[in-house]
Order: structure tokens, then C-alpha cells, then sequence
DNA sequence: ATTCTGAAATGAATCGATTCAATCATGACT
DNA sequence: AGTCATGATTGAATCGATTCATTTCAGAAT
């Protein structure tokens, strides 16, 4: 099987390689028959265009990197999605990668994407990922930090305000009644898990006979949440505390099937229980689940904007912070007591 | 910023290219002394080896393209990290499209790919993309149908009997005396969703008295299913339905949250309710929701277990079409009626 | 008839890593 | 001393699309 380039066409159209270049490119500045017949030439060889040689010319890939903490997490598919709709429009394709809340994938994917030379990066980080993207941008490669908030302003960053969050939902605990709450989250590497834990702990000082005790699970996911759930189920009543803000959904939701399935303590009769995200399939679960609603897709495209703007800037460039602020949506799962 | 190739690298160690390359590629073959010194050079530039340029030697790509009908689906991200496991075995990467049941989505990522020279791709067909598929492989490309059976035997398969998976929950319902069944999925451009169907349609056959009633969705989200549940508690009592049938457990999330939120058809007391794939949220579900259970993951690896086997394959390859068998997962939404 | 203009087409040079035949160095063995 | 084998290193050639300075040519203007 020969391999066709643009060489074989040339020669089978009867022109020159620039020439057949112009026609993928600037058809514009070749004639209308010169056109034709160098795309019967195409459409007969069965040509494709080899990018990895377009790349090396040009320097830069056309894709950009997104490294998210859990793609099996639907609050980072909805910011992928928002992300890949915002770039197919400057006519970039995103890839994606899933660092599982592990610092080694996470440096892998940022050094696979480096050696790719894509047009930039966007990363949810897991810990101060600080010094590897650091020098990353500092080599070339425009990168935007994605739902997370920093205190280095000369990285562009699209967030959400993770400490209010944490406050909305531990307030809301507070203000049905509920007086022992439980953070249930980790692990710490991961800033949104300490921020909104520190939000619910501000929220907590702000009233007298209220107290908080931090669960710490080593990540984010519905398994994760259903061991807490039997942990709790486990323990004497009066040990447990009589609400729970979970770290996301997921954990959330995990919790919640344990504490349904498992054992007769009802939600939220017993324990409230509130998550983080608002992804889809909080409003069908057991009981439907409060949660703290970000805007996923809005993050995602407004991230690709940002680094849009910076890969175009050049020198005057000045990085941008956005904040979201993220919204309580109040379901089943918190209703007063009765 | 001076971008550093092999070449500075070669110049600053004092080797030549060829030597920068051998210690990038086979540092046995080097001495000591001289991988150090090259290391320590690298170091000092801070080089990063062009992707595109590795490629373009190369020929083929060390990624492996995969198009699934929707990311936001945990089914498919369940496969695609099962398929992401086995190929970091092999050293490759996977690129994950999202065709969003759309066959220009779908088109659009196979150019794209082909342009990459992925080192195979493996894809959930919308229809019968046969002829681009064809075309693909035709010129060089292996590729792998993945949750999909197929008819031609030229190329490699992984799937779930669709066919015998619906023909369980048909029967499940039917078992449990359920007598007027609906099937809502679609599009029926969709093989897995008009195989599901026709599994049930057997399974009524061979009960007298059963019905199927055939309800039509444009996609197989939860927003779909929300509006046939609305639909459904639209109709008078004796019209509808007592058992549903969906083509997936999204379209039974929606179907579910519209019963339970907005009306007061009870589920499974006055409807029973079955999905199809058993994610993870199934468990969680206001009614726990049966399911057809698949190994999602296994299919995923599996796949790419086939590609390996056909890039290396050679002349002398056999396309293997693996079947697995479906599972039912018998939860609260089908009980007996009592 | 001559010059000028603009559009169209050309093709060698380029991007950067890899490859491989050729060269070089070292020490072992006759 | 001379021959050989082994291992290390070299560097020109290669992959394929793109670029851009240069050439070609038809038609307009003088």
C-alpha cells in the first residue's frame, strides 16, 4: 500500500507540490480548473493530508489539552463539552485527559500534551502543581488553570468560588436545624476539597452550638462515598452526626446508597445530606439530592476563550482570573426535619 | 524564546544527533559517560522532543483514536477507560471523540484520525457508516467496531448481544406480570437501540396476550427521557403502559425523574421500569433501577486487545467478532406488584 | 512593438527526530 | 606488530506538508 503525498498528487494532477498545497489551503489563489483537477487527483489517489507534517512545519499542533481530576465524573464531561464546543469553533479539537486525582498521570499528560506542542492547556491541578506548569507556559505553552481558583495571578484561571460554595451549603444545613454537621471529602492534595471544607467551617463559627467534623476519603467517587456511608451506618447514633455536605456528588450519592440500601437511616429525616456540582443525575436519585450548582459547560468554554486570548496576546498579554459564583439548589435530601 | 532541538541538545553535549537520538531511544547503546552528559544537557535547555517530527519519521501516530455516541454517558466512559488501561499497557494513548449520535460528528473525527495517522481506530458506529469504515481500513488504518455487532465478517468486533439483552428485560417485565410493555429509545439509526427492540418484540411473541407499544426518542439522554415521562402521565390511566422498557439507563433516569417529581404514577406499583447498562447512578436512583448489566471496561480493553492484534497482524490477520452476554440486574423498579 | 502588471505556478528549503551505513577507537588475541 | 572483533559514535538522508522568493505568462497600457 504506497503511501500518498502530496508529491503522487502533483505529479498525477500535472502540477507543482506548492501548487497542490495552495489548493488545500488558499484555494482562493489558484485557478478554478487547476482546482478541479488537482481534487479529482485527490479524490482518485485517496489522499490524506499527513498532520503530524503539517505540525513540524507549522509548530504547533491544532488541538488543545484538558486535564481533568475524574472523567468519570459528569460535572468535568459537561466542562469538556463546553470546552470542545468553544474550540470547534476556532477550529481546534480537544483532547482529553484523565489524571484520577494521581499526581504521576498528571505530569504525564502535561508532558505527553508538551511534546505534542498543542495550542495550550487547560488543567483542573491537583495539588501546587506550581512548578511543572510553571515552566511549561514559560517554554511556550499557554495554559489555563479550569475550577480552581489561585493565588499566582500571572496564570489565567477560570473558577468557581469553592469557600462560598462550602459556606451555601453548610449555612443551608444550619438553617434547616441541623447542628452536627460532617464534611466527608479528600484527598486534601485537592484544593477544591480544602476550600469548600473551609467555607462550611466559616459558616460553622458564624453559630454558636454548631460543630464540624471532617471525614477524609482518599477520593471522590461513588464507592468512595458508599464505604463513608456504611462507616457511619457502623457507628452508635449518637455518634453521628445529623447532616453531611459532601465534597461532590459522586460522594454524595455514594453515601446516600449505603445509607438507603444498606441501612434504615433515612435521609433527610435522620441525616441531611448534601452534594457539590449539581450533576444530572443528582435530581433522580433515592432521595433527590441538594447540591451546589456550578455552571460545568460555561467553565469550559470560557477557559478555551481565555487561553484563545492568551495564545494570541503575544507580549502585552495580562492573565485573567474568573470567578463563578456557584448557586444552592435545594432538593429532597435537606428538607426540614418536618 | 529559541525553541531546542536534538540539534542544540547535540551541540551543547558535544555528540553528535544520531547519539542525542540513542540516548532518547536506546541508552544501552550508548556509554555511560556520554548518556549523562546528554541527560545533563537536556536538562539544562530544558528540550522536549517534537512529537510531529517523531511521527512523521515514524509514519503512525502512538495514539489510538475512539468514537463513542456520548461522552456524558458513564457507559461509555466506563468502556473508554477500560480501553485507556489496556492501551498504556502497549505505550499508546487514546484520543476520545464524542460523535453525539450525530454521523457528520462521527465523520468529521474518522478524517480527523485518519489525518493523524492513529495507529487504529476503534468506534461505536452510528448506522452503517460501512463505506467510510472500509475506506479507512482500506488504506492502512485497523479499526475495531466496539459495542456494536456486525453482520461483516472483515471486521473486528467487540459487543454485547443486544438482541438477547432486550429479549431479558422483555421477558423480566413480562415475568413479573407486566402485560402492556413500551419501548422508548431511539433513533433508530442507532443498531444497539433497534436490536434491544427487536429483542423485546420476541420475547412479547411468545406470550400471548402481551403488548409492545414503540415509543420514539430523538436521543438517548436524560432530557429525552424526562419528556416521554411527561408524556406518559399526559395520557389517560388506561392508555398508558404498565411496564417500560429503555433503551438505556439515561433514557430510564429521565423517564423516572418525570414519574416521580412531576406526577404520581408509581414506580414499579403502577409502572415497572427497566434500563439498559446498569451505570453506576442506577444503583442510586430514587426507585433503584433494573438494569441490563455489560462490562463496560472488558468491552473497552478487549477492543483495544483486537486492534493490537490487527496492527501487528500483518497479512495473514483474521477479524475476530467477540460476543459477550448481557447480565439482568433485578432492582426495586421491577418488583412484583405484590 | 515594447513595457508593465498582476495572477498563477514553481520548487528548493525548511521543520526536528530518527535511521543506518560508515567510521573510529579500544583492547584482545595470534 | 598485526589482525579482528566489539562497541561507540557520526552525520547525511529521510519522512511529508508548507512557505516564499522566483519565474512564467496573458493581457493591458504606452
Amino acid at each position: 500500500m504506497a503511501t500518498i503525498s502530496v508529491r503522487e498528487v502533483a505529479a498525477e494532477a500535472g502540477v507543482s507540490v506548492g501548487t497542490v498545497s495552495n489548493v488545500l489551503n488558499r484555494p482562493d489563489k489558484v485557478s478554478a480548473g487547476t482546482v478541479s483537477r488537482v481534487q479529482a487527483a485527490i479524490e482518485l489517489l485517496g489522499f490524506v493530508r499527513n498532520d503530524a507534517a503539517r505540525q513540524l512545519r507549522a509548530g504547533r499542533s491544532r488541538s488543545i489539552g484538558l486535564v481533568v481530576l475524574d472523567v468519570g465524573n459528569p460535572f468535568f464531561t459537561d466542562l469538556a463539552r463546553g470546552a470542545e464546543d468553544r474550540a470547534a469553533q476556532a477550529g481546534l479539537t480537544v483532547l482529553l485527559g484523565n489524571s484520577d486525582e494521581t499526581a504521576e498521570r498528571e505530569s504525564a499528560y502535561l508532558d505527553l500534551f508538551e511534546e505534542q506542542r498543542v495550542h495550550g492547556v487547560l488543567i483542573s491541578p491537583l495539588g501546587d502543581s506550581g512548578e511543572q506548569l510553571k515552566r511549561l507556559r514559560r517554554r511556550g505553552t499557554p495554559t489555563v488553570l479550569v475550577d480552581r481558583q489561585t493565588e499566582d495571578r500571572s496564570f489565567s484561571s477560570v473558577a468557581v468560588d469553592d469557600v462560598f460554595g462550602g459556606h451555601l451549603a453548610a449555612s443551608h444545613l444550619i438553617e434547616t436545624g441541623r447542628t452536627r454537621l460532617a464534611f466527608v471529602g479528600g484527598p486534601h492534595s485537592i484544593r477544591q476539597v480544602t476550600d469548600r471544607l473551609e467555607g462550611a467551617r466559616a459558616a460553622v463559627a458564624e453559630h454558636a452550638g454548631v460543630t464540624l467534623e471532617a471525614i477524609d476519603t482518599c477520593s471522590l467517587s461513588v464507592l468512595e462515598g458508599r464505604a463513608i456511608g456504611e462507616a457511619l451506618l457502623a457507628r452508635p447514633a449518637e455518634d453521628r452526626p445529623d447532616a453531611i455536605f459532601a465534597a461532590n456528588d459522586l460522594l454524595a450519592l455514594g453515601v446516600l446508597q449505603a445509607l438507603s440500601m444498606l441501612g434504615d437511616l433515612r435521609v433527610p429525616q435522620e441525616i441531611a445530606l448534601i452534594g457539590y456540582d449539581d450533576i444530572a443525575f443528582a435530581s433522580a436519585a433515592v432521595v433527590p439530592l441538594s447540591s451546589i450548582r456550578q455552571p460545568s459547560a460555561l467553565i469550559g468554554s470560557t477557559a478555551v476563550e481565555l487561553l484563545l486570548r492568551e495564545a494570541d496576546g503575544g507580549e502585552n498579554f495580562e492573565p485573567e482570573q474568573i470567578v463563578f459564583q456557584p448557586e444552592l439548589v435545594v432538593r429532597a435530601s435537606t428538607a426540614a426535619r418536618d
